[in-house]
RNA sequence: GCGAUAGUAGUCUAGCGGCAGGACAGAGGCUUCCCAAGCCUUUAGCCCGGGUUCGAAUCCCGGCUAUCGCACCA
């Protein structure tokens, strides 16, 4: 699949060359799994998330909020990681090779091994041979590599912590401040930009495996009986490339489809979903990846977590690296706020009001604390609680107090049947969550950007970033520097910034040397100073992708580079 | 993590026991002036650590990184 010198190396050199992707910690032999964004990178990755917040947080009107990369270990033993995001492993000790003990382990007929605790699966592995080497295993030691990074808080007494490994938890565990902060309302939305850490065995694939990457998420917490979308027409008849379960068997082709037909066909669970599966669309389209090497794909029942309602990736197409997940757009039920609620003790849940409230009877326990309190002294109060949630029978009611069964004759306490209004319910939300690798999706953008043309007779190399991305906005050139032109174009590159404009002034080499050293970083737009300036005060606008120039007074020039940039302004309209 | 292959200037590459060479890029200058032109000058390199050898970029061992295969991939 890769040729030497394809794509990738292409683009990656390119990046090296020019300071958008370095190899993190390079003097000291750099690491697997860490990058360097180097300043145009850095530039093009926070153009990008600034995208990603002008539809989330703008838009959608998702606040953003920021916690911290580190958690304490309850965290993420309710969300699962701390069991489930590790494997249980073994070292043979003939061949030193690494093993998944479980794979292992049923290799030797033990049935049950994936669900087996790490002593049962050493005992199961005694007579079982290496699958790499053939030799017994003998005593091997089963242990778990969980791909969590793990540090101490504090020194003292310490408190074990993990790097996160995604940021969601952040707002799950914000869920009772962020209830409130939205007034106590379903449906609203919190997203999260930041880094997330997996210290994953072998990352390979450049900027596609990383053990440290950034993140953007979404958690929108919806009523679960109300999963339409209240903005759902924005997106109806918004058209995407779906690759449902059933047209995986084989070498399925997506089927394009407005979300409308997507939802009523039944092919997307719900509103929700098929919402945030458009706008994930329309976001990546905006950044730059090539529609027609994007797609949206079902998971697969055996893929997709158990507790997931409906799962969809966004996947684009690369050259080297086949079909590849940028985007996951999950309904994830109430699965986290319930962990959370368990382990936490917590309740996770929205008080909303009944539209219509309803009168409803209830069976109330009264105890009777004069006869119960001298009875039971210390423990009346223990003895009364257990009481108002006990079921009692007619001779009287059997409950728990401190580890044992204590029996209250019915004497002792009063029921009331009583008629209540109840004006509302607690209802734990679901989730639905879109996750976006903002690492993976700057690699895209550069890949499907990079493009090689030849002019005349030589290799013209062209980032085709779109102008909101673009790490350099405008370059500035004088023809010549000399004649003043350097002086007016030092002038015009310094209003372009007052401007707030990221301009480029560049007066080294022949003019079309200059050209090409922009072209291959995807600045969108040069400003050309020539003779023709001092004596009419026009100056030339070139567009990078075709080449061509306009001319136009030097006056406005912020207004219309800012509208070609933001896409207010053509550069056709521009034209002679 | 295992196996295979590789690592020479910013990038690409030649050299494969005996002074490390080139192209492009960069910087300075001359010249030309609207798409990587030319000329001059110049900066800059053997992945790291051991070993063998009179002598190692070159051979051997270990490590790191990259690519491929295996394994792994919430």
């Amino acid at each position: 699949m890769a040729e030497p010198n394809d794509i990738y190396e292409k683009v990656m050199e390119l990046a090296k060359r020019r300071g958008f992707i370095w190899p993190s910690a390079e003097i000291y032999g750099g690491v697997a799994g860490f990058i360097d964004y180097g300043p145009l990178g850095a530039q093009m990755k926070r153009r990008i998330e600034d995208i990603w917040r002008g539809f989330y947080v703008i838009r959608e009107g998702f606040y953003e909020i920021e916690c911290p990369t580190i958690g304490v270990e309850p965290i993420y033993v309710a969300s699962g990681h701390v069991k489930g995001f590790s494997d249980k492993m073994c070292q043979c000790p003939h061949c030193e090779e690494y093993l998944r003990a479980d794979h292992v382990a049923a290799a030797n007929g033990c049935g049950n091994a994936a669900t087996l605790p790490a002593e049962a699966l050493a005992g199961a592995l005694k007579g079982a041979p290496c699958t790499a080497c053939g030799e017994e295993l003998g005593d091997v030691r089963v242990f778990e590599f969980n791909l969590m990074f793990n540090t101490q808080i504090g020194p003292g007494s310490q408190r074990k912590g993990y790097l996160r490994p995604e940021t969601a938890q952040g707002i799950f565990t914000d869920f009772p401040r962020l209830l409130r902060f939205y007034r106590d309302k379903l449906p609203f939305g919190a997203v999260q930009i930041g880094k997330s850490y997996r210290n994953e065995i072998s990352p390979r694939q450049g900027m596609i495996r990383l053990r440290e990457f950034t993140q953007a998420e979404a958690e929108i917490f919806v009523h679960p009986e109300g999963k339409k979308h209240p903005r759902f027409s924005l997106y109806a008849g918004y058209r995407v490339p779906l690759l449902g379960c059933s047209g995986q068997e084989g070498k399925g082709e997506p089927v394009e489809l407005t979300m409308r037909d997507a939802v009523a066909g039944g092919l997307v669970a719900n509103e929700y979903v098929a919402y945030y599966i458009a706008l994930t669309h329309d976001i990546l389209v905006t950044v730059g990846v090539d529609p027609a090497r994007l797609r949206f794909r079902q998971h697969l029942t055996t893929e997709r977590a158990h507790y997931a309602a409906d799962c969809w990736d966004a996947e684009i197409l690369s050259k080297r690296f086949g079909w590849v997940e940028l985007v996951g757009i999950a309904d994830r039920t109430d699965y986290d706020l319930r962990a959370h609620a368990s382990v936490s003790g917590v309740a996770l849940t929205a008080y909303l009001p009944l539209e219509i409230p309803r009168m409803e009877k209830r069976k109330r326990i009264i105890p009777d604390m004069k006869a119960l309190g001298p009875k039971y002294r210390g423990q009346a109060k223990e003895v009364a609680d257990a009481l108002m949630k006990a079921d009692p029978g007619p001779e009287g009611a059997e409950v728990e107090v401190g580890g044992g069964k204590v029996f209250i004759p019915a004497s002792l306490y009063q029921v009331r049947e009583e008629e209540v209004e109840v004006r509302g319910e607690e209802v734990m939300p679901h989730v639905i969550e879109p996750s976006y690798g903002i690492d993976r999706m700057c690699y895209a953008v550069l890949e499907h950007s990079y493009d090689e043309e030849m002019v005349e007779g030589e290799v013209r190399r062209v980032l085709h970033l779109p102008a909101a991305i673009a790490p350099v906005q405008v370059g500035v050139f004088p023809l010549v520097s000399r004649d003043g032109l350097d002086t007016v174009a030092t002038e015009i590159a310094a209003l372009l910034t007052a401007g707030g404009i990221f301009a480029e002034f560049d007066e080294s080499g022949a003019i079309g040397r200059r050209y090409r050293r922009q072209d291959e970083i995807g600045t969108p737009y040069a400003i050309t100073i020539d003779y023709q300036t001092m004596e009419d005060g026009t100056v030339t606008i070139r567009e990078r992708d075709s080449m061509a120039q306009v001319r136009v007074k030097k006056e406005g020039l912020g207004d219309i580079v800012r509208g070609l940039i933001a896409g207010n302004i053509s550069f056709v309209s521009l034209g002679p």
